[in-house]
DNA sequence: CTCCTAAAAACTGTCGACAGTTCGGGGGGG
DNA sequence: CCCCCCCGAACTGTCGACAGTTTTTAGGAG
């Protein structure tokens, strides 16, 4: 073996998983840990820290930041620091508005194209709520449901976008979260109903009351879970 | 053979210039070569030419496309390989779409603190696009005009939202470009009115009406420009 | 006790290297 | 003449190193 400039490896040279980066896997345990306020919004992050705490190089590191400085999770100032987002009020209103015109949008292409199998997804994702005890379940499905419309469309660029906003409704979710414990029995019913009522606007194939169903809906719940403003 | 630790640099170690990076300055030219057409939509993009290309290493190229994937502009398949994106005619319909939202939103932001230096900047562009002769300073300056609109909502997550599209609006135009030579002396008055009525509307301070007026001036200018469906 | 300065510590940007994987072509078999 | 397998070329992911900066820390001066 060439004697190499630094002998002091210890692990085999990690194994590049297929299909598995380590940037990968670090990107979601930093995401974890920001949007469960492991990480306390406007902390560092620094890089070596990182890199250490997983064992790996910076790397891998530099590429998770800039993802999630794509996901809006993360800051860069000019000097190239590192921080976690601190959502201000106006931040929040406009995901939230964006966030409604593009669901619109997809609900009402999804409209269009309703099928069987996306029927099949979005009800056991109400059937699941149906049973969820914790705010986080509860939150994680209301998510996943919404998420499921955006598929739903087929529209490549809506969901990209839909994406690109998502890890930040999360932060703020789980900020909220954190401050009322307990589930309101009322707001998971509404919740409920109003998802299914979704589903049905949906199967009836109606593009326009479609995209005017998701509006109300997701207008109702940024009222109810704390309006931003 | 068992490599010092490199004693071998020739070149004098680049000098990390105050603020502007390599990986800066690899996309903007990769930038520039996209939506100029120079890189055909679907050509791949492979890490080490470009390295060479610019006499760097691998590193801020990668970090270069990683940006440009964010833009849109480039994407990324299941191995990691890059190329070029091609923008389906869904794609440009869900852009604009976005935008429009986007753009009509931050309108509303705009008209209730509009003030003499947004005024001047806005004016200022109209004055510049009178004088424009080519079809490229014609459109440079339109969104420029569009991106001044944004900054001046002040609305951090719009402006950041509007930038994530921006140069896939580019691209399109580019292309669009590349299909008809001239300009349209029609299409230039036309343009120019809009722009002077839409400040004239934000000066206004009527939040409603200056969402709604660009509105219907983007849609007016899809449907011109080649309407994507 | 506070404010300012200089050395130390910690970072980021970039580099060259290497291992494993994937793509492209050529040769052989059907 | 077409299909399949194997080999070499080209790539991507990741690593450790280093130079230039920025942020701290440790002293001193006032």
């Amino acid at each position: 073996m060439p004697a190499l400039p630094s002998p002091k490896r210890s692990s085999p040279r990690r194994v590049v998983s297929r299909r598995k980066t380590l940037a990968l896997v670090i990107t979601e345990h930093l995401r974890q840990e920001i949007v469960t306020g492991v990480r306390e919004p406007g902390s560092k992050i620094s890089e070596p820290t990182i890199a250490a705490a997983h064992d790996v190089s910076r790397a891998p590191v530099r590429e998770s930041l800039r993802q999630l400085e794509r996901e809006g999770l993360v800051v860069f100032d000019a000097v190239g620091r590192s921080r976690v987002v601190q959502l201000t009020n106006d931040d929040v209103e406009d995901i939230c508005g964006i966030r409604a015109s593009l669901e619109s949008t997809a609900a009402g292409h999804a409209a269009t194209r309703f099928h069987a199998a996306i029927e099949q997804t979005l009800r056991s994702n109400v059937a699941e709520m149906e049973e969820a005890t914790t705010l986080d379940e509860v939150s994680q499905l209301d998510l996943a449901f919404h998420a499921a419309i955006m598929e739903a469309s087929g529209r490549r660029r809506l969901i990209t976008a839909w994406r690109a906003i998502e890890p930040q409704l999360r932060l703020w979710l789980g900020t909220l979260q954190r401050l009322r414990e307990a589930i309101s029995a009322d707001v998971l019913a509404a919740t409920l109903a109003a998802h299914r009522d979704l589903i049905d606007v949906l199967a009836s194939g109606d593009a326009t009351a479609a995209r005017k169903a998701v509006e109300v809906h997701i207008a109702s719940w940024v009222c109810e879970s704390g309006g931003s403003a």
